[in-house]
RNA sequence: GGAGGGGUUCCCGAGUGGCCAAAGGGAGCAGACUGUAAAUCUGCCGGCACCGCCUUCGAUGGUUCAAAUCCAUCCCCCUCCA
């Protein structure tokens, strides 16, 4: 069997590591106990987090044992890594469900158990310890000098950064050592964000313990010229269905660039390198394959093949030749339609715009459809006569498809 | 605590009494081209009852015919000193 790290390291994850040879050793040696944490800042997981979770698939299939952790105490404090601002404040209300929403999204793709994989929240012992027993214990091994030194304060040192946030470094590390003495846990992987708590973690383990312990970080997903994906124009792509529909989800992959076609195979979907390698050199129009390929098996993933079926073949149906199609949709009762609704307040009902003037310069610009008839004048009535089989067809832009269900 | 510099529309960033809903850039949206791609070009980009009105330039009061711009108080941030 291939060595896990080896897998990791062909299909792209890896960024950087403490002592790569070793880990690759560990890795084909014996079964080891992993961490990924993971800061409950809203109520949905979303891609950034699935490629973690990528990895710890991979890991867990090789044998290994994850532990995820939820950040119910760092939470408290919010991860400056990487930041301008200093992150909202989460009440302790909102974190714990938070945490709960993590848990069971998260449960689809891990097998939790009792010799599976463990889910912890470091609130259990964050949140009840002494400061004063914290910071003689793991304060005093921490240099101010090299924390200020670590690459991810430096944007934050031209802007400010609070005490609070110095710490979350410290929490982090503490994370690490209480999972290796609880758990025997000996490598933490993240986000490439990550790199410094996670440098700091490995080095308090040998401080405290005198052990040696390893951390890798991966790839955080960004285009290929470096931006960083699955943000869309209402916010991140989430893994909640609620949140970020499959047929959206869908057409985000079926959307993507050329260039980050291959490495978003490689990443987000179990599909063999060469066929990752033979779909991510197609050139010109026949790359729309491997587009709906990724799309489809991505949204398989996360929404199930039903879900993706679902979402392909409204896809088909909208740009290409198919029949019927499973659409965003909103139901409206046909009282509403009685003397006519204005298009604008069509719209704004099925959320496409956000205001009523974003709607007027949009059917100014010719970029509202009904029935996929252009809509020229915003005063446009909407009646029942516009609808046929109970159903009703907007679209904004060229993709954008929404559907009116008489209900 | 002292001295100095700041807080502008999603972000960066101009604007120091009327011509400011506020330059420029980025992001975003739409149109053309195309392959549901990229690049490029064009338009839009606070709200509404849209040729007009309303709300915005850290907060609150004030001066003025008129304030993002002036004054006062307050809050927050940065730099240097302690």
């Amino acid at each position: 069997m291939q060595n896990v790290f080896d897998v990791l390291t062909e299909r792209g994850y890896v960024e950087q590591s403490t002592d790569a040879e070793a880990i690759r050793e560990l890795l084909g040696r014996e079964s080891v106990t992993f961490y990924i944490g993971f800061d409950p800042t809203a109520d949905s997981l979303h891609v950034g987090h699935f490629i973690q979770i990528m990895v710890m698939m991979h890991m867990q299939q090789a044998g290994h044992r994850p532990i995820a952790l939820f950040g119910g105490g760092t939470g408290m404090v919010g991860d400056p890594s990487g930041r301008t601002d200093m992150r909202k404040m989460l009440t302790k209300e909102q974190i714990r469900y938070n945490v709960e929403s993590f848990k069971k999204q998260m449960s689809r793709f891990i097998r939790f158990g009792d010799d599976a994989a463990i889910m912890v929240d470091n609130g259990d012992w964050l949140l009840n310890l002494n400061y004063i027993e914290f910071i003689r214990d793991i304060g005093r091994h921490f240099s101010v000098n090299r924390m200020l030194d670590a690459e991810c304060f430096k944007s934050r040192m031209e802007h400010g950064l609070s005490f609070l946030e110095f710490n979350y470094m410290l929490m982090q590390s503490y994370d690490f050592l209480e999972l290796f003495k609880r758990y025997h846990c000996q490598l933490q992987l993240g986000g490439n964000d990550q790199w410094s708590n996670i440098l700091f973690g490995v080095d308090l383990v040998r401080r405290v313990e005198s052990r040696q312990v390893y951390g890798l970080t991966f790839k955080l997903l960004t285009t290929a010229s470096g931006k960083k994906m699955g943000k869309t124009e209402s916010g991140a792509l989430w893994l909640d269905p609620e949140k970020t529909s499959p047929y959206d989800f869908y057409q985000y992959w079926r959307n993507i660039d050329d260039a980050d076609v291959k490495n978003c195979l490689a990443l987000l979907t179990f599909l063999p390198m060469t066929e990752v390698n033979r779909l991510g050199a197609l050139e010109d129009s026949a790359i729309n394959e491997a587009k709906k390929v990724l799309a489809y098996e991505v949204t398989k993933l996360i929404h199930g093949s039903e879900e993706a079926d679902k979402a392909k073949a409204a896809a088909e149906a909208l740009f290409g030749s198919g029949a019927d199609a499973e659409l965003p949709g909103t139901t409206v009762s046909a009282a509403e339609f009685k003397d006519g609704m204005d298009i604008l307040a069509l719209l704004t009902k099925a959320g496409l715009i956000s205001s009523k003037s974003e709607g007027r310069r949009l059917v100014d610009g010719g970029g509202i459809y009904l029935n996929n008839q252009v809509i020229n004048d915003y005063g446009r009535l909407i009646t029942l006569a516009d609808f046929t089989d109970n159903r009703l067809l907007l679209r904004k832009g060229k993709k954008v498809y929404h559907e009116i269900i008489l209900g």
